[in-house]
DNA sequence: TTGTAAGCGTTATCAA
DNA sequence: TTGATAACGCTTACAA
């Protein structure tokens, strides 16, 4: 049915093996031939079988990214920046998401994984996650975005630290009452959850501060559980003055929060956040930005490079992005 | 190296015909020969090789999703609906961006679908854009979000009747002088951006209001973009009372724009979106709702009865879901 | 119900 | 620099 290499070899008088050497650019072919070839496979609107040159030569030319989600912010930006570099390198991108929220029957992403794709790029996947340790466990090329697992190579910020910029701003305010809204009550190590609320610990240690654990909340991450943990905050007998908020799109939900119980963000209550989240500026949120995009692309360029075998996987190291404070009008002083 | 269907068959001591009806679940296999085929497969640890099956039976098992963006809310948000439902159809999921900001060399999208996919799913890309048809000339199995094209399948919302809805919303509330803040210029027709215009005059003009064209601008459906054309319209000798945005994004920007000019939504000046993005409850704005979510998953579902021969592209219908006005703080009779 | 064997369209080895 | 040709691992008539 459709054109074959065979056809291109045929219509320019050379062999096919010729055909697929001048097509791919190796060299040791003629100049003369290569033009004529590429000609002659325009000419016949020829487009090579990924099928058929997958099955020959052992490599897929894709790489799957793996993500817990696709619609949340966090995520989709990171997809967006990875997408850019592995489209201008020519690699296909497939999109899996793992553990969906309706706990859909769907096969674990490590067997899908074999055979059908040359990599991996794995977005903040909890490190103690059996999936993703079964996708580990393959021993593919494969690069990690937000988390960090011993002998991966991954992408990620320092969470610690972004941590205590954020805290040690509400402390240089004045504030020493300070609530904590968190992802889950248990975080496993190497994770943002986890390292954030050390990072939000280490601060308050370091001052001098006590800490009220009626004032840790959990948001899971979320705008609505973000809401709901700040209500629980403000149902405290005493409130805090301000608060740290492990996300930007939490601190979103705790606004809401005290909108409803008549509070201020930065008036009556302080609050930051971690992300840069671009409706954070809307909403007047002071936060620590993290570079998305570029978590995602230089993960992605890791990953090429472990494809090119130009690096080992082993011999690949962590690599921390720098964040930056930005403040906005719902942090202020302590009055 | 790997486990072939070879060595699953001689395990087995079948042929591999036999391996390869009984692990795809076909028809006039024994069930004694399945079960066992079945678990010499698993204890071999077998998995196919998608390449070798794709080159042999033609089929690839798998369908792109060609986006204009991927980190914006509409997009990322069908992109994960469409997912939800490729995935459990077992079909592996090509991510493919067009026409990037920064113009990066990249292949059309259309040489790239060929031969590598068994469909498309197309979200959003103007109707008369010319990759757009280089696509559909492919001839392959595709579904269309947000726009469409004679003949070819689609999902959309209504979007001439949306805008009506949102702008009757406002001409309710007693508004007279109503902006408006739309995309470009110019817009195909077909396209969210040329209906969303049309109902809004249509309701003017039934109204019996007429229309000021200084009150109209552009924001390109980007924040920024609204923040600057709620600006133009704010130095306007004489400013509306009201104003429709064609996306909620733009809203955002409007209402950044409007607290920079130190004014209120709702109280002096009020203002409608289209979306119902997350945020928008946050910033207390008034929208009418589409549901995004469905449009990925219902295109998507489309996409596989044409993959599965059920239906035929030319016999498929526009499907057209329905939007829900949610009137919140930032639209207010007029006083 | 099962087996045989001819493809599927490349790539890669080896020889020329 | 080029050409023959044997893989690559599966699917699918067709036969049994």
């Amino acid at each position: 049915m459709a054109i074959t290499i065979r056809d291109v070899a045929q219509a320019a008088g050379v062999s096919t093996a010729t055909v697929s050497r001048a097509l791919r650019g190796l060299p040791n072919v003629d100049d003369q031939t290569r033009q004529r070839v590429c000609r002659v496979a325009a000419d016949l609107d020829y487009v090579i079988s990924p099928s058929a040159s997958r099955l020959a030569s052992g490599r897929t030319g894709s790489v799957a990214v793996i993500t817990p989600y696709i619609a949340r912010w966090f995520f989709s930006t990171v997809l967006s920046g990875a997408e850019s570099v592995l489209a201008s390198a020519g690699i296909d991108l497939l999109l899996m998401s793992v553990s969906n929220p309706f706990g859909q029957m769907r096969l674990p992403p490590a067997p899908r994984l074999r055979r059908r794709v040359d990599g991996a790029l794995v977005i903040a996947i909890p490190a103690d996650d059996q999936e993703l340790h079964e996708i580990l466990d393959l021993g593919m090329p494969t690069s990690m975005i937000g988390v960090s697992v011993k002998g991966v190579p991954s992408v990620t910020i320092d969470d610690v630290q972004a941590s205590r910029t954020a805290t040690q701003h509400l402390v240089n305010l004045g504030h020493q009452r300070i609530g904590l809204i968190g992802g889950a009550p248990v975080s496993p190590p190497f994770t943002a959850g986890h390292d954030r609320r050390r990072g939000f610990m280490d601060v308050l240690a370091e001052t001098g501060l006590s800490f009220d654990p009626s004032l840790e909340s959990y948001g899971y991450f979320t705008i609505d559980g973000g809401e709901r943990a700040m209500t629980d905050l403000l149902n405290q007998p005493v409130r805090p003055t301000a608060v740290f908020s492990m996300s930007d799109e939490m601190a979103f939900g705790a606004i809401r929060a005290m909108r409803n119980h008549g509070l201020q963000p930065g008036r009556d209550i302080s609050i930051v956040g971690i992300d840069g989240h671009e409706v954070a500026e809307l909403l007047d949120l002071s936060t620590v930005a993290q570079p998305v995009q570029d978590l995602g692309r230089i993960a992605a360029e890791a990953l090429l490079e472990q494809l090119d075998g130009h690096a080992d996987r082993q011999h690949q190291v962590v690599q921390r992005l720098a964040t930056q404070l930005i403040v906005r009008g719902s942090t202020a002083p302590l009055t």
